[in-house]
DNA sequence: CATTCATGACAACCAAGGTGTCATTTTTGA
DNA sequence: TCAAAAATGACACCTTGGTTGTCATGAATG
């Protein structure tokens, strides 16, 4: 059986996923705790968190962009760059593309600030024991990926 | 190299594992926004949903345990017992093993609503498109398992 | 039996995140 | 080229997921 491949997700496959969401809800809400639990060192908001570390692997972006990138509100993002703008830890310069928004580019201190809580972060993660393989988790982000494209046209603002 | 197995993961494999994590917030998020886009027709927020879905598949259980078992605190869960119970969607049978913490079931009306739920949400994950494999997903659900032990220790309550 | 622990109930509170709206600027397209 | 439509920033307000604190009561346990 199943010689479909391009076709829709068998039924047992839709059902697998379903357990993937329910894991990823607990998930979401420990590790939010987690962060906030840590976070207060250098006293990031899990928000300033993601815009943060959004900037730092994506580079300079708009708040737009952030916002469609990380599934947020316009809005939403917009309030925490403001944040992290009064906290010196992003600035904004001249977006050559758009004459309005201008891109938001972290500063050195901004830099510092995320990647000590990225470092915090990896220091948990390094504690899990060892049946976990590179292909395990290269599995995973993958089937992450692809039900976060799914779920992409969810529209925002 | 590499060939410590029960010893603390690499630094590489923490690497991955950061991107897990930044994949399960936007995800979250997306899915609660499906959810709730969807659920209006039964009328269930993402907590009752919760709670529903965790009695369906775990069976009859007491309040607290169903805190522990979803990371949430014992009075949220209660409030979205509370909540479910006013209309009808659990009961409180009594229950042998403590006298005064009853346990909580689902009713034939709450086994069809949430029902109806996880259907619409299986229908919308067939939707995928075929390159998920059995495997993918199992090694997803053991990586976001073991992840969500080793968060595990982050007590409520 | 006394003490400690677990549960339910209720209130207060916090933070994440969305929505609505307005003014302004950009982009588009006729 | 100019008007209309779309995108952006700013700000206020609101919803709600979720926690914490507290109290009374009923259970478990030494």
């Amino acid at each position: 059986m199943s010689e479909a491949s391009r076709a829709p997700a068998s039924d047992e496959l839709a059902d697998r996923l379903i357990e993937v969401f329910d894991l990823v809800g607990p998930l979401y809400r420990r590790a939010q705790r987690k962060v906030e639990q840590d976070a207060p060192i250098e006293g990031l908001s899990v928000g300033v968190r993601a815009v943060l570390n959004l900037l730092r692997e994506h580079g300079p972006m708009t708040v737009p962009q952030m916002g469609r990138a990380q599934a947020l509100s316009r809005q939403f993002v917009q309030r925490m760059i403001n944040d992290a703008a009064a906290r010196r830890l992003v600035e904004a310069v001249p977006n050559p593309a758009h004459k309005r928004s201008s891109l938001i580019r972290l500063t050195e201190e901004g830099r510092n600030a995320i990647g000590a809580v990225i470092d915090r972060e990896r220091a948990v993660l390094r504690q899990i024991d060892g049946d976990l393989t590179e292909a395990d988790i290269a599995a995973c982000v993958h089937v992450l990926s692809r039900l976060l494209r799914l779920l992409d046209d969810v529209d925002v603002d």
